[in-house]
DNA sequence: GTCTATAGTCCGATAGAC
DNA sequence: GTCTATCGGACTATAGAC
């Protein structure tokens, strides 16, 4: 990451990457597939936090307020490290390359969440629709959270931009 | 299209679809910027189609209304397409890079829908909350139309998967 | 059209840890 | 003895510079 910031990603090679981590081009590639992992590492700690929180969550909850509880759980994880979100957030952003990976990841996160909506008992297309609303509303929150300087917490943002969505698609 | 049908998009290569074009690797690069590219180029269109529907909406409908006003329009557009849109599909979704090209597509496309419904006068973060679902309801209609063998018409898809994100946003 | 850098793969070799 | 981590070199394809 150090690198990624001082000369960009693109401009980076592999071998810059090595070479600052004492070892061979050929070892970075036994421990990240392709040059644009090494940025997603935590993204299964995210995944598994934000799946078994809303599988965990009370029955007694609506399947779009049980993803709400996810996403409020998953804020509070990223609340504690802002400045390292910052930093990645920046870099993926300056790069088209990562920004695609970006979005598969969170079409993956989508895709486990929609899993979890099912096995709490809700049939597609409801199943994957909630997820996809729910993973909208983390995009939106986070994107607000890294641009405001001294603004609200992520946690906070999350709430607020579920019932944003509520509200916008509760007008008729 | 024909080539990354038979052999698959990752062992084709540019100097394969320029030989079967008859034209050189060089040219193929100077028309397309990337390999994965070429299976994007109706992107704008119907991007246009979406956009300007949205915009010309009557103003007596609700945001959330307008762009389900547009994406009815592109399932109709899509819906002429039928096979050529199944086979582009099914290529798309057997390659990683292209899924990955895809979702930045689908990006640029929640973007530019949640600039039209901002100059609708709808202020952030609800406009592009209202962007983001629209696309999340267009992903997923856009799925069940291809996937299903004998199915229901896209636009009557789209439809439905509106009303269905609309009734589980407003569960309690 | 030519030339080149970089990503990423395949094969194999080596050496420490359990 | 098996597992895992390292390294070396040769190779292909994408993509950009000129």
């Amino acid at each position: 990451m150090a690198l990624y910031g001082e000369c960009g990603f693109d401009s980076t090679t592999v071998a810059d990457i090595a070479e600052r981590a004492g070892l061979t081009e050929r070892t970075f590639f036994r421990h990240f597939p392709d040059k644009r992992e090494v940025l997603f590492d935590g993204a299964g700690l995210l995944q598994e936090l934000l799946v078994t929180t809303v599988a965990d969550a009370p029955e007694s909850l609506s399947p779009l307020d049980a993803v709400g509880a996810g996403l409020y759980a998953v804020g509070e994880m990223l609340q504690e490290r802002r400045e390292f979100s910052r930093q990645r957030q920046a870099i993926i952003a300056a790069s088209a390359e990562l920004r695609e990976r970006e979005l598969i990841k969170l079409a993956s996160l989508s895709a486990a969440l929609a899993d979890t909506v099912r096995r709490r008992g809700v049939p597609e297309p409801d199943a994957s629709l909630t997820a996809e609303a729910g993973i909208a509303v983390f995009r939106i929150a986070f994107e607000r959270w890294v641009q405001e300087t001294n603004g609200r917490e992520l946690p906070e943002l999350m709430r607020d931009s579920l019932d944003h969505l509520r509200a916008v698609t509760s007008e008729t």
